[in-house]
DNA sequence: TTTGTAAGTAAGTTTTACTTACCTTTTGGG
DNA sequence: CCCAAAAGGTAAGTAAAACTTACTTACAAA
């Protein structure tokens, strides 16, 4: 289920790997370091030797995570001339990801906002780096023409990230099904022609 | 700074304010038993006398939060005549609240979320209602035409709350400022006009 | 061969959420 | 008026889980 390729001493990928396993159906909180420890065939103290503390393990986890996201949406965007395009690209790449990259999505939506120590970690680092991509290419579409010039680009931006969060969020939490392609092409209808109706 | 009005006994109006504070610049998990009873003057098996656990706590008092919450909304969107006018005050009246309330914002979006037990608490049962209330108005929205008839209420729904939530995240996190009127206008500007510039 | 370092272990310690047994005050019914 | 029962509150103890420390083993390079 869960292939790391993560490189690092053994060890390392075997504490990554168990810890994953159980946070695909389980809260951060109530997993222990002994259960990860045993699952992973290490014992306690290994598990720092590796990581700080217990938030260190989450934050790395993300870290590889998110890496493997971000290179996605990159692959994605690529191809695309328009900047229309490319937010519609974004927009589905990740709730693609998160569908189906749960324990990415368990973590980054729910777990590791909570304690300051995320956001100053590289996982933060990069979850920021694509926040800005969003915004670089919200203001590379106003410039050129393609996107309404009297709009405020930070909004824009704070609505595609929000939106596509809230979408995923009853799914990742209670473990249902979405379909992809229609949340993502709702969102991206609304947002580019509103939802006011034209007397 | 915090008065609970809250009501019951003494004890446990004190471990609640005492909690609020404290929760105003820490996060829930740092946050100690024995820290709160010693802030509210009282012993640590007291708390257990009131609240079943240090979660029942905080889903206690983001109940409280979000009651004054609702209840501000309610009375926001009641003079409104057309639909899309009370939405526009559900999403000035979110943000005033989060701005104002940071104790509710805190727990609200970044620490219930994380343990399955706020969903089955009587504060995630409010927190239903809400999002039930603008589901409501958008449906009523497209029946009367003020909205498209042709777009999904659900997605409208998910994009309002998200982008409400992912405007206060930073704010709420780093602990600065927000201009809420603007930050209203801007997300009512795009979602009821969109973003695509007409050629 | 030696030496230094990385991988891994095993047995603590400490903190912290939660329990149990007890005392004190209020309150309502015969 | 009394007393019994419940509600408000305390103090000490327990158990579990995060984290430490001191140690061993493998192994690569000088």
């Amino acid at each position: 289920m869960n292939i790391s390729a993560g490189s690092g001493p053994p060890g390392k990928i075997k504490i990554m790997d168990a810890f994953s396993c159980l946070m695909a159906t389980r809260d951060f909180q109530s997993i222990t370091i002994a259960e990860i420890a045993g699952n992973a065939g290490v014992t306690e103290g290994l598990i720092y030797k590796y990581f700080t503390d217990k938030k260190d393990l989450l934050h790395q986890v993300l870290h590889q995570n998110f890496a493997a996201f971000q290179a996605g949406i990159e692959a994605n965007i690529a191809g695309k001339e328009t900047c229309i395009g490319k937010l519609e690209a974004i927009v589905f790449a990740s709730l693609d990801s998160y569908a189906r990259n749960r324990v990415l999505a368990r973590i980054l939506l729910l777990e590791v906002r909570s304690s300051l120590s995320y956001f100053e970690s590289g996982a933060y680092a990069m979850v920021k780096k694509y926040a800005r991509t969003i915004l670089d290419i919200i203001q590379e579409g106003m410039e050129k023409g393609e996107l309404r010039p009297d709009i405020d680009p930070f909004v824009l931006q704070k609505i595609l990230l929000g939106a596509i969060e809230h979408t995923c969020l009853k799914q990742v939490i209670f473990d249902k099904k979405m379909d992809v392609a229609a949340a993502a092409g709702g969102i991206v209808d609304i947002v580019f022609n509103g939802v006011k109706q034209h007397g």
